[in-house]
DNA sequence: GATAGATTTAAACGAATGTTTGAATTCTGG
DNA sequence: CCAGAATTCAAACATTCGTTTAAATCTATC
C-alpha cells in the first residue's frame, strides 16, 4: 500500500468490518469474503489470524465486552463505596451500574459502539451452542455480582423474584438495542427525531427501575385502584 | 404408507417440524433436508407445497400469527366493552389483552405453541428484510390498535412515551420467551423447579404493569427517597 | 545484507446449501 | 374403471459456504 502508517493492521481492520456486518446483517447471514472485502484483506486472513469464523466472532465479541463488563463492576464498586457499605447501595444505583455503561455504548453511532451492542444483544438469543457457552463464561463473573448486589439492594423481595426481574430488565434494554427503528416500523409513527438515541436512556432508565419495583405477584398491589 | 387416516398431511407435517427445528436452532441454521427428514418428506415438497424457504418460515408464523392476534383485538374488544366506552379501559387491562394470549401460547409446551413463540420473539430481531416486511404488515393492524388503546388508557401520559413503554414491554416480553433457561445459564442459580411457566404469566405481567406506569423521565418520581 | 519467521496472496478444495427436473405414483371426479 | 390432475420421489443442478494449501512477500534480527 501506497501509506502504511494510517491505517490499522490487518486484525483490527477485520474485526472493524465483521462488527458492523454482523450488526447488519445478522452473523449466519455474513460471508467471510464480505467481511475481508470490506476490510481489505484476504479471505484467508481471518482464519490465519482468528482461526475460523467462530473465533472471529468470539474475537469480535471479546473486544468490547470485557471493558464494558469491567465499566459495570466499577461503577458497583464506587457505588458500594459511597453507600457505606455494599447492604445499602440503592436498587437506582445498581440499575445505572448495569445498564448505563451499555446504554453508553449503544448511543456510540459513529464508532462501532452500537454495531458492537447490536450484535450482543442479537447474539443472546442466538441458540448456537457455541455462542451460549461463551456468552455464559464471558458475563458469569458480571450476572454473580450484580445478582448478589440486586438481591442486597431489595431485602424485602425474595431472591428468585429479583432473579426473574433482573431477566426482564435485560430484556427490555436487548430489545430496545436492537433498534430503536422497530418501533417506527411497527407503530407507523415516527417516534421522534433525532435525538430518539439521546433520550432513549432516561426513558429506559424510568421503565426498568417501574418494573424492578413493581408490587409483587400475588398481593394485591396497594394503589391498584387509581390504575 | 400403511396407514394413512392417522397422519396429518405433507404440508402440515412440513409446518410442524420447520416450526420446531426453526425454534430450537434457528431460521439459518435449520435445513430444509432436515426439516424434511423430520417431517417424512421429500425435500422438493417444500418448494412444492411453499415455493421456497422463505415461503416456509412466512407460513409457519402466518400459521399461528393470525389466530393470535385476533385473540388479541377480541380480549381488547371486550374489555372496551365491559368498561363502556373505549377511553374508560384500564391500562392493566390493554397490557392483559395483549400479552396474555402471547403468554398463554407460549405456555403450550406439547404442542407447537412454545416453538412458535420462541420462533417468533427471535424472528422480531431477525434483520432479514424481508422478515420485517412480513411481520410488519402482519402486525400492523394490532400494533395500531394497541397503541391508540395505550394512548387512551393513559391520558395523563405523552403519547410517544406510552409508545416507547410498549416497546420496552414487548422487549422484556420476547426476551423472557426467547428462554427462560437463560435465566439459570446466566446465573448459575436453578430459578424454579418445573412451574417456571406456570408462574411466568404472573411474574411477567406484574413487571411490565410497573414499568409502563413508572414515573416519567425528566419528572422527580415522588417516592424517589424511598428506593 | 543475509536469514528466519510472520504475514499476505491467489487459487483450489470438499462439503453443504436451496432449488429444479422429469419420471413415477397417488388421488379424484365423471 | 379411467383419463387428468395433483403429489411424491430420487437424482442432479448450480452456487455458495468456510477452510486449506503452497508459493510469494514483507519484517525484523544478527
Amino acid at each position: 500500500m501506497s501509506d502504511s502508517a494510517s491505517l490499522p493492521d490487518t486484525p483490527e481492520r477485520i474485526l472493524d468490518a465483521a462488527e458492523a456486518l454482523f450488526a447488519e446483517r445478522g452473523v449466519e447471514a455474513t460471508s467471510m469474503r464480505a467481511i475481508t472485502q470490506r476490510a481489505g484483506a484476504n479471505v484467508a486472513a481471518v482464519n490465519y489470524h482468528f482461526g475460523s469464523k467462530e473465533g472471529l466472532l468470539q474475537a469480535v465479541l471479546r473486544r468490547r465486552l470485557d471493558s464494558l463488563n469491567a465499566r459495570r463492576i466499577a461503577q458497583l464498586d464506587a457505588a458500594e463505596a459511597g453507600a457505606g457499605g455494599a447492604a445499602r447501595v440503592k436498587p437506582h444505583l445498581v440499575v445505572q451500574a448495569f445498564f448505563a455503561p451499555a446504554i453508553a455504548l449503544a448511543a456510540d453511532r459513529t464508532g462501532g459502539g452500537q454495531a458492537f451492542m447490536r450484535l450482543l444483544a442479537r447474539s443472546s438469543g442466538n441458540p448456537a451452542q457455541f455462542l451460549r457457552e461463551f456468552l455464559a463464561a464471558e458475563n458469569s463473573a458480571v450476572m454473580e455480582r450484580f445478582s448478589a448486589a440486586f438481591a442486597r439492594a431489595m431485602p424485602d423481595v425474595p431472591p428468585q423474584e429479583v432473579l426473574w426481574r433482573f431477566h426482564f430488565m435485560l430484556g427490555a434494554f436487548s430489545y430496545a438495542i436492537m433498534g430503536v427503528d422497530n418501533l417506527r416500523l411497527l407503530t407507523g409513527v415516527d417516534v421522534d427525531g433525532e435525538d430518539a438515541w439521546a433520550r432513549l436512556p432516561d426513558r429506559l432508565m424510568a421503565f426498568l427501575l417501574g418494573g424492578l419495583r413493581a408490587p409483587l405477584p400475588g398481593l394485591a398491589p396497594p394503589g391498584d385502584s387509581a390504575s
